[in-house]
DNA sequence: AGCACGCCGACT
DNA sequence: GTCGGCGTGCTC
């Protein structure tokens, strides 16, 4: 009965004194809430939502409004979140067209309301306070000093770190962030992915100690919560480290952003709210009033272009040391058999070489970027391929477990003994994948050690052991997809093999071959670092007159970048054009095309856009339905943003795509 | 996330 | 004419 005379007749909660705009986690924009005491902009609250009670963030003191307002349940921390991270908030509304609840969600934790049981040490984070220590400057040289310099001009502004490979940025991503720290200020350095860059993080923690905050994706919820909630309370300066998600760190005094290896894909987020971690740091800086510095040897074609229009591109050509050797590079056409007479996977000149290896003692490294035995599995008599029931994808044979499974959702079957459909016994598997190409070397090399590394990996032997076991000459000959590409240094690598090089170049994808270049460069970086003489790299292709091929081969990044520009200046694309897709998945193939239709009828009015005709997904169907989409074009980003006002809430908008797919 | 509201098809 | 299915939108 208590509880009734507290909660009112209308079910109105009692009414506090002040009252604020309050936006709430979810699909939800801002919202008045009452409270007795005065509450700063950016306090983490619990608000009631329905009937639930989520937590939020106070955005500002209003004025009593003339509709009946629910209390503030609960006050969550002694202080506020920084400002920069609600106008980050916000941008994040208005550029991606998201619920601003949306955007406070990236922010805040997970279980952010639950207690937790004090700890002092997490996974190599000690979560404690280091005082003023101060760190002796890094060592550079003239080029590197020069870069440096200009990527610290215009507080603000977003910098392009144009660097090859062995160039030295990370001996300047260190002195910008203890230039940062001499200011007191903290600084964010964003990753691809934290297990492929542990050299990255090493050297940081080796410089920095514990002023070093690392996340990543293998802390479970306790441990984000706590590294949050230190972060937002510590008044020192810290350096953290981690991927996408971490560019939202509830850091007090934001001196610095740092994005390695800035065209990885891992920067765009696919699931709502869709953001670039690149354009939503720019913002950052530019609302914190610090610089954002995106580092890479293969920048975006964009993002190259976007440096180079605005001035902002910070060249670092000069290789740092010059012990490393210029590799050899030998373009295989695998049309011509007589190259592939003794294997029909290996060219005889890579065979040779790894024969040569492993009487040396040196390594070679394979790349292919098919994961299983093999990509097809169709039945001999009927010509039916086995699909998964949920994608409607095909079924890799795996066959070491002898199962199929669906790369896509994970789905696994055992192989059937016939056809599913005709009952037909004999079925034939079709492509090869990294598990058929490790069994085939063990077969050509019985006495080599053999490691495959891929998402088939299992948990307990990630990259890590294989870092171990790689440096312990474990390993003669490592199988892999592109995973491996990116930041392993093997130190008896004598030859990199790359199996089939067009694998992607043709994908119906504005952004396809880009992708290719940038694979075949990291790999080929993986060779002359100076470890031993010898530095080969074997490229197998069905194109070897593609001209991507070619611009890898010769390390010629603007000429690349030349020629993607002028292609995309061509077909209307980034950075000459905006893009937008517009998606959607219904039951049926009709009921899909004809709201695509509908909105394509809509979109016609405005003479702005270009769109092209309804057409189904790459991967048309899913267990969501049929899904068809469309692109649309236009000079000015406003007039896409403006289509997307009061559309069907079933259209999934993707706003500035990395690609099409 | 959870619930109310409302539009359309099936049945009394 | 009414019941109830689920798709859509709101939650201060």
């Amino acid at each position: 009965m208590l509880f009734r005379f507290l909660v009112g007749f209308r079910g109105v909660v009692y009414n506090g004194s002040m009252f604020y705009e309050v936006v709430p986690e979810g699909k939800v924009g801002r919202l008045t809430y009452s409270f007795d005491d005065p509450l700063p902009n950016g306090q983490i609250v619990m608000v009631p939502l329905g009937k639930r009670v989520v937590p939020g963030v106070v955005i500002k003191k209003v004025a009593q409004p003339n509709f009946k307002t629910k209390s503030i349940v609960k006050v969550l921390y002694s202080k506020p979140l920084p400002k920069r991270l609600l106008d980050t908030a916000e941008f994040i509304r208005d550029y991606y067209l998201a619920m601003e609840g949306e955007a406070i969600n990236l922010i805040l934790p997970r279980g952010i309301e639950k207690k937790r049981r004090k700890t002092e040490r997490m996974f190599g984070n000690t979560l404690s306070e280091t005082g003023g220590k101060t760190f002796p400057d890094i060592p550079l040289n003239p080029h590197q000093k020069k870069a440096l310099k200009g990527l610290q001009e215009a507080p603000g502004a977003t910098k392009l770190l144009f660097g090859v490979t062995g160039s030295g940025k990370t001996n300047i991503y260190l002195q910008l962030a203890l230039n940062a720290l001499k200011q007191q200020k903290s600084t964010i350095l964003l990753v691809p992915e934290i297990a492929l860059t542990g050299q990255l993080v090493q050297v940081f923690a080796e410089v920095f100690g514990e002023k070093v905050i690392v996340i990543h994706s293998k802390q479970t919820e306790a441990e984000r919560h706590q590294i949050f909630n230190f972060l937002l309370e510590t008044t020192e300066p810290k350096i953290v480290i981690g991927p996408r998600s971490a560019l939202f760190a509830p850091v007090e005094d934001l001196g610095l952003i740092i994005i390695d290896e800035e065209h990885e894909g891992t920067y765009y987020q696919e699931n709502a709210p869709r953001y670039s971690a690149i354009r939503v740091a720019s913002a950052m800086a530019k609302l914190a009033g610090c610089n954002c510095v995106l580092g890479s040897a293969t920048p975006t074609v964009a993002d190259y272009y976007i440096a180079r229009e605005k001035g902002s591109l910070i060249p670092l050509t000069k290789k740092a040391k010059s012990t490393a050797i210029k590799p050899e590079i030998k373009i295989i056409d695998f049309k011509n058999r007589d190259a592939f007479s003794r294997n029909r996977y290996f060219s005889n000149d890579l065979l040779s070489a790894m024969r040569r290896n492993l009487e040396q003692g040196r390594q070679t490294l394979i790349f292919h970027n098919r994961r299983g035995s093999s990509p097809l599995t169709i039945c001999e008599n009927c010509g039916e391929e086995l699909m998964c029931p949920n994608c409607f994808l095909s079924l890799t044979l795996h066959a070491d477990t002898y199962d199929l499974e669906c790369h896509t959702c994970g789905f696994k079957m055992a192989v059937p003994k016939g056809c599913p459909k005709c009952g037909h016994p004999d079925l034939i598997h079709k492509g090869f994948g990294t598990k058929l190409l490790e069994s085939e070397l063990s077969h050509l090399f019985p006495s080599a050690k053999i490691k495959r590394f891929d998402a088939d990996n299992k948990k307990d032997e990630g990259l890590e052991s294989l870092y171990e076991a790689v440096k312990d000459g474990e390993v003669d000959i490592l199988v892999g997809t592109q995973g491996l590409a990116k930041g392993l240094d093997l130190p008896r690598l004598a030859t990199v093999g790359v199996v089939a090089a067009d694998t992607g170049l043709s994908l119906p994808d504005f952004a396809a071959e880009e992708r290719v270049f940038q694979l075949l460069t990291q790999v080929i970086g993986r060779v002359g670092r100076g470890h031993i003489d010898t530095a080969e790299v074997f490229i197998q292709t069905y194109r070897p007159e593609h001209p991507v091929l070619s611009f890898a081969v010769d390390e010629d990044y603007l000429g690349f970048s030349d020629y993607i520009l002028k292609q995309r200046r061509k077909g209307g694309f980034p950075p000459y054009k905006y893009v937008a897709k517009f998606s959607i998945s219904l039951k049926t193939e009709a009921l899909a095309l004809k709201k695509m239709r509908e909105l394509v009828a809509r979109l016609s009015q405005d003479n702005r856009l270009s769109i092209s005709p309804p057409m189904p997904a790459f991967h048309e169907r899913t267990n969501a339905g049929f899904t068809w989409e469309i692109i649309v074009r236009a000079s000015s980003r406003m007039a896409l943003i403006k289509i997307c006002d009061g559309l069907d809430k079933n259209f999934r908008i993707f706003l500035d795509p990395p690609g099409l797919l």
